[in-house]
Order: structure tokens, then sequence, then C-alpha cells
DNA sequence: CGACTTTTGATTGACAACCGACAGAAGTGG
DNA sequence: CCACTTCTGTCGGTTGTCAATCAAAAGTCG
């Protein structure tokens, strides 16, 4: 359910359903239905207040346009059983897109970022966006083929992409790992085979959106983090993805660690949390002490294997990311931290450093309720991101208003 | 003017006007009036897209309510001269309260933060909630008598308070210098007598909304930083203020500056950047060097005397500061940083200190339009942000339309 | 099986919002 | 002084929304 802040009758702040304020409307009543619980017409009048004959207008329009679906009756009460409606995820499809420095992850969701079709592969991001978009739409051609989806059908395109973007145009900004992309208009080129909605954000903004979707839907203060090659972070505060200025907020890789380490970075600094803890790191400290560890597969094989110098190292990279992130609670006071990316594959020891460094340096009041989890979504986490990105920006009130109109 | 994010025709992510999307209304309209540039009705009919006769009665309700007044007459471009109509500052006031730990400032303010009586007194907030907030009022039925106001005149009454607040409802959670005020009901109290909305936020925050509406008003990232016996922070994002889960957000007191130092605090852990860089963590390091500092305004005049010492130690304070500070411009990537606090006036050496640590350890995308600056309305933030606070919200569409229904 | 309850859909009339048209007001320019 | 332009207020007409009513549908209960 929307919620605006309002003050209420005793003058307080408080939240209520934005259908009393907002106006009437089909896409204001879909709101309410839009958490999937199936609900009557009575259910609906009681919610808004508007009489039984307008609801019943504004619930004809909606399922015409299929965006909701009889589901069933409830049982009676003593008459007649009220028939019940409920948001149908199945009305149109989104395309999604989750692009790494070599892998493409690409999927065909429903509007409840459900995975209808889905398919990974090997895509260099360095041959720059003509020829990795074009393989892209290629894909998700055959995705949507093999879902049974019109490309008629898509209410939009997300895409995530490892750099920073201006969100408001879908243009990365001086990324450093895509040559050839810089201020590239990605939503244009894609607009070629989807006439549709192009939104284009940091891929971990992304995974951070989709975590949040689906494993933390009701959590208005959350970050995500990112630990692989590079260590970053998307950040959630107020229910809202933020970008900062430039969209570039969330980059915790070249934050200086508090105790003083003067590991060289590639940044040009000493002592960034990437040069000390990211995969890379951690790989070439497993190296110095005596381990063959030629690419980063073989540094997880290592620690899943349970040597306790390999556990030590990982746990240790774990509290230097944890220091960081102890400054991060006290700045954001998040409810809950997610931690992803390949390192946080590694095991329980990795977390267990990060809890232990977080709960060590962070404030009583900021961390007494404070959950650090390992991603739910893993893998997937971009692709669902990039869907839910869609969906919250498709499935607005004024938006639905649109479809429907 | 307000905007809001729409897809437009080229279904590329732009900003529109509200009145667009949002219902007609004169909660609407006011909204295009608000920045107090005088227009007329042709440009309001040009800016909403509706007809002369619509505007035309929704200019007649807010001249009614007075929130609008006539501004004169636009030179005329070969017929009748068109008149204009501008927000009207004068239409109620705020009452604006800003308590500190020994000193309350408290101000009626006009609906766009100009102040129009204004007292500042010692007032111990350790007396409790109830001796304190009686003493606010009777101070504020004086300033509003001074300033020719009526209490039914208010649009709601700002507090600020040195302590962490649940926004929702007003009350300091676990406030480490306020004993009895935890969980206090501030509004409830305060509304014996002012029977408006009364909103109550951290002190901090207050100077940030205070520095945000005055100074940088079109800035929608910026951190508000307090340099004075703590050291807090206000961040605004998105254009919001954000409190996070607990609204502990923006502590900067305990983060562990980067250089390992092993200082002491009084939180239980080793160096925060309280005790290297707070007010009183100057004094101390400035009488280990031999000179005498009794209280916190001696060290102030020592520095403004010029003594290299004691500017090489506030400098270095400065650094400790910015070294934190630059993992806030990698998290959050803000557009400006406001210092302020009494440690801030100690002169340009610390903001000097603070900008070269900054800048030395931040990203070159997050720096490239970053100001780093002193505050612009110094004592008066605190007041000023409580005002801008109630205007904030007393000024909404859905707000406006209650006030003229 | 019949009386009763509850839900649903359709109809109707009241009402508010909004627009366009019109006439009057207040200027400019010849 | 008059033609013309631009702005302003008013009025009628249209539109769409909403609430109340009613009859039919679909169940429960005695």
């Amino acid at each position: 359910m929307v919620y605006i802040s309002v003050i209420d009758e005793q003058n307080r702040l408080a939240s209520a359903p934005a259908g009393n304020a907002l106006p009437n409307s089909a896409g204001a009543l879909f709101q309410l239905l839009r958490d999937g619980t199936p609900r009557t017409r009575s259910d609906l009048t009681a919610m808004t207040g508007f009489a039984r004959s307008t609801i019943s207008a504004r619930v004809e329009e909606l399922l015409d346009s299929s965006l909701i679906r009889p589901a069933g009756e409830n049982s009676s009460t003593g008459g007649r059983p009220p028939s019940t409606f409920a948001f149908n995820p199945e009305a149109r499809s989104v395309l999604a897109v989750d692009l790494g420095g070599t892998h493409a992850r690409i999927a065909v969701t429903d509007l409840a970022t459900r995975v209808l079709a889905e398919k990974e592969q090997e895509l260099d991001i360095t041959r720059g966006p003509v020829a990795v978009l074009d393989a892209v739409a290629a894909v998700a051609m055959e995705l949507l083929q093999e879902a049974g989806r019109n490309p008629k059908d898509l209410l939009g395109v997300g895409v995530g992409v490892p750099g920073p973007v201006e969100f408001a145009t879908g243009r990365p900004m001086s990324p450093p790992i895509m040559p050839g992309w810089d201020h590239f208009d990605i939503p244009a080129h894609l607009r070629r085979w989807f006439a549709v909605p192009i939104l284009v954000d940091n891929d971990v903004n992304a995974m951070a959106r989709g975590e949040h979707a689906v494993a933390y839907p009701g959590v208005a203060n959350m970050m995500f983090v990112k630990v692989a090659t590079g260590i970053g972070s998307g950040i959630i505060s107020d229910g809202r993805l933020q970008h900062g200025a430039q969209g570039a907020a969330g980059d915790l890789g070249h934050i200086a660690t508090p105790d003083g380490d003067a590991t060289p970075c590639t940044c040009g600094n000493f002592g960034c949390l990437e040069a000390v803890a990211s995969g890379p790191a951690i790989a070439a400290q497993l190296r110095e002490r005596g381990f063959d560890v030629p690419h980063p597969a073989a540094m997880l094989e290592l620690v899943r294997s349970g040597d306790p110098e390999a556990l030590r190292t990982v746990r240790h990279a774990g509290r230097q990311v944890g220091s960081v992130l102890a400054g991060c609670v006290n700045l954001l006071n998040p409810s809950v931290i997610v931690i992803g990316g390949v390192v946080s594959t590694a095991g329980e020891h990795f977390l267990a450093g990060i809890r232990e460094a977080v709960y060590s340096r962070s404030l009583p009041l900021a961390t007494q309720h404070l959950r650090i989890v390992g991603t739910q979504t893993r893998a997937r986490a971009g692709v669902l991101g990039s869907s839910a990105m869609v969906t919250g920006h498709g499935l607005s009130i004024e938006n639905v208003n649109r479809l429907i109109g």
C-alpha cells in the first residue's frame, strides 16, 4: 500500500492510505490491490470511503485492463458470498537486464518480480554499447518467445550496468570499466527494439532494489553491499533508492579503513577498503601466505575447504568491511544490511567478521534492531532489481491510469 | 515548483510540473506560486494547461485565504496589463524552537522562514520536559505579542531538541543528555498552548533544514555538519531529510577516524571522531600543549588570536573531521556540505583542514562539483530549520486545500 | 421449500469541476 | 478619439463523479 504523510486530527504526524488524499481513480485503487491479497468490493469501499457504485466502476476498469483478475469467492457470512479480486502479475511482463564486467544476465519477469525465462551468458562489456546491447536485445527476443510473451506485452525494460549512471537520462557517467559507454544513451538504443519505458541504473543499485523488493518489501532503510572485484553498495533510505548528486552514491570501495592500514590502492590512495577486503585483495593476501590462488574461484574453493589460515584471512577481510560499515550504520541508521557479491558466498566467516566489527563499533541505538544478513536473491539480485525498478515506476497511480485510459 | 517523476512521451524518465499529474486544486496551484515570484493568471494557465476561468476561480480562493496577495501589474504588451499575484508569507506565522543543552532560542517567523521576533535565553535542558516546555511557551507568547501575531495565526510549531527523536510521534528516544525526556510526548504537552500541528526533530536535523531552506533551496543532496561539544550531521538526500530507522541517522561523533588514532572516547571505544575533533577534544589537546584553556570560549579566543600552535591544532582537527566526511561523500555523494557549530566559528583553518582531507580522500566523480562551506545561518540555523519543517509540511497541497476549504 | 441476508449491477438524480464564450475593463498606437 | 489588443469576471453547458435506490442473484437458516 502507498502511504503519504499527513497531519491527523490530533495534529500529530501520521500515515494514512493515499486513497484518502489523492484523487479517486482506477490507478489509486490499484495501489490497494498491489500487494496481491484478494479483496472484495466491500473491502475496498471500507478502505477508501467511496461508494460501492464508484468502486464497482473502478474495479470493472481494472478487470478490463486485466491488471486485476477475479480471485474466487469468499465464504458466505449469511448471504451471497462476495467475489474477490487480486493483482494479476501476468497482465504484462518486464524485461530485466543485469550487465556485469564479463557476464550478462537477462530475464523476462511478470509484474510481481517473478522470473518467467532467464539466461546468463558471457558478454564482455568492453565490446562497447552497440555490440553489447544488440546481443542483449537478441537474447531478450528469444526469452520473450520462450516465456510466451509478446514484445507489445512489456511494461518496460530495466537495465543494470557496472558503473555510475545519470538515472534521469539513463546514461553512464565516466564509468571506469566500461570503455566506450561514457554518456551513451542506452534507452535510445534499446528503444529500437522495445518501444516502452527503459530505465537504467547502476548494477549494485539494481541489486539493492532486487533484494528489497523480494526479501524486505516493508523495510524503509536498508543497504545492499556487494563485495566482489570491487566493493559497492546500494542505499535505500525512506523507502527510496538514493543516487546522490552525480549518481555516485554508495561507493564503499575507496573509503579508508579505520585501522590505518597502508595497502596501496589502484585509486592512488592507501588503505581503501577495496585494497584490503575485495576478492582480488583476499586472493593476494592468501598468495602472500604461500597459497596457490591463480583465480578468484580458487580462493572460494580454498575457503570452502575449511583451511584455518584461509578462514582467518576471510574473517579479517570481513572485519575490515564491517569497520567501514559501522560508520555507515551510524550515518544512515538502516534496519537491514544485506551482504552480496561473490566474496559473500565464501561462507559464514566473512559475514561473522562483518557483524563482529559493526556491533563493536556502532552505537547501541543504531544496532539494537539492525540485522546483517546474506543475500537471499544471490546471483538473481540484479535482474530482480531491474524488474522491480520498472514495476516501481510503471505501476504508479499515474501510469496505471494511463495504461487503462 | 514541485516536480514529480514521470515517463515522458519519449518514454524517458523526466520531470514535469506536478500540476499536470496531480488533481487541480487551489493547493496544487499554490505550489507554483510558493517560490515567491509574482505571476499572472496567464502564466498559470500556461504552466498548468487549465482554462483561464478555472485558474481565476482558484486564484480567487487563494486571495480570499490571503495565502497569496496581489503583486501589482506587469507592463502592457499592447493591451490591458495583467495583474500579478505572489505568495504572501505574512498570511500565517510559525513558532520555531531550538533547544540546546543549556540554551534555548525561540522565534516567531513568517511562512518564508523570515524571523519576526526572536529571543535566546539560558535554559537548562536537564530541568526536564515540563519545566522547559512551560518556559518555552511563556517566551513564545511574549514573542507572538511582540511580533503582533495572534496564536490563532500559527501554521504550526517546530521544535529541535538535542537528541534522537522518533519523528512520527515527536518523542525523544533514549536521548543521552536529556534526563527525564525519554519518550516524553512533546507535541501533546505543547498543544495545551498551541492547538496547531507540532513537529519535533533532532536539533542538527533542524539546522540542516534551516541551512537548506535559506541558503540552498534547490539542492537535493546535502549534509549539515555540526561540530561543537559533540559532532553530528543532518542529511538531506533526494530533497528529503533522512531520519533512518530509529531516528538516529547522521551521528558522526562515534565513527572511527581512519588514521588509527587510539584516543579513548566516552562511548567506550577508541579513536571516535568526537574524541579527537570536538570542541572539548581540541581544548584538551591545547591544554596538553601547555595552553590555559579553562572553557570552550577560551579555545576560540586563542585560535582567533592567531597563535600558530593553536591554528595547527584546529587545522588538524579539521583534517580528522574531513577524513570521516570523505567516507560520507563517497557514500552519499552530496553537492554541498555545510559546516556549523561553535568550532566552525574558529576561523577558516578548521574548514581548510576539512577540505584538505575530503578532497584528498574522496573520489573525483563525487568531489568534482562538491562545495564545502561554512554555515550562512550560523546560530539561527536551528530555529530557521524548525520553521522550515513546519512550512514544509503545512504548505503541502493537501494542507493548503484544508486551510482554504 | 420459503424467509432472510448479503452482494452485485443498473439506473437515476444531485452535484461539483471545468471549459468555452461573451462582454466589459484597461491599456496601446495611429 | 477610435480601432485594436490584452486581460478579467461571469454565465451556461458539458462532463464526469458520486450516492442512493432498486431489482436480481446467490447464498444461509429454520
